[in-house]
DNA sequence: GCGACAG
DNA sequence: ATCTTGTCGC
């Protein structure tokens, strides 16, 4: 049995930027959280197009750059149909249940690049199972009013019993999640972003999984990023500006199409 | 007291 | 997530 309370806010406090109201976040969270939709916006069973997201991180000295990429899968056709990416500064640092404010600056970016939108997106990390109930997919759900699904390697809050089976609030037992195992010994946890509910969030994840931990598009945008960034690694060198960088892989896109 | 804790 | 050497296997 898997279990996980989260962090205490005192250890998140301890981590957060000197001048960063932990107090506000938590109402900005609380604010979002409640403006999820849980229900199916769009018929999951008709959906074509589900982009997913990732971001690779480089340290720069004393700088870190952020490298995100997001790709667009085509159900019908059993392939990636079009990625974008962007590079550019990261200054907040990774905190537990604080991650959207880190990453969705990069995570929107990339997706707002991309040419055709998707019906879907997913997001590596958790949806609604956080201890406020705003991961960073329902976060970019709600703020870019696009259904979401959450998937996350391991458990960031709640318990799980079973290999396969609910995640559940520790204090509440309220639903807040889904365990499936789609790779050997590696279970992957599936919350709701926004405007899906879990039971088609399930079904679409168990469809795109194939053989591996993570889905498809996510899987795709991981390697792609990584890719960028032993590229960028090369080049940061020859004293180049992030913006230069960032336009340099915006071209070089075209290499893979 | 020790460990927990998305990426 | 990132850092980081050698090592195992196709």
């Amino acid at each position: 049995m898997r279990v996980s309370r989260g962090p205490s806010e005192g250890y998140v406090r301890s981590r957060v930027p000197r001048g960063f109201h932990l107090e506000v976040a938590r109402s900005i969270q609380r604010a979002l959280a409640s403006k999820v939709v849980e229900e199916d916006l769009v018929n999951i069973d008709n959906v074509d197009l589900v982009s997913g997201v990732d971001v690779a991180y480089i340290n720069h000295g004393d700088v870190e750059i952020g490298v995100s990429v997001a790709s667009t899968y085509s159900l019908s056709n059993s392939s990636i149909i079009e990625w974008s990416c962007w590079v550019g500064p990261v200054t907040f640092p990774y905190v537990p249940t604080l991650l959207s404010f880190r990453e969705l600056k990069p995570v929107v970016n990339a997706y707002l690049r991309l040419r055709t939108k998707p019906q879907v997106v997913l997001i590596d990390g958790h949806g609604r199972a956080h201890p406020y109930r705003l991961g960073i997919a329902s976060h970019f759900g709600v703020c870019m009013r696009i259904p979401t699904i959450g998937v996350a390697k391991s458990l960031l809050y709640g318990k799980v019993d079973r290999v396969e089976g609910p995640i559940l609030d520790v204090g509440t037992n309220e639903v807040i999640g889904w365990a499936i195992r789609c790779a050997p010994g590696k279970p992957t946890y599936v919350s709701v972003g926004y405007g899906v509910s879990l039971g088609s969030a399930v079904n679409l994840i168990k469809r795109l999984c194939v053989g591996s931990q993570m889905p498809i598009p996510i899987l795709h945008s991981h390697n792609m990023a990584n890719n960028l960034k032993r590229r960028i690694t090369k080049k940061l060198m020859s004293e180049k500006s992030i913006e230069e960088l960032d336009s340099e892989c915006r071209s070089s896109m075209r290499d893979y199409l």
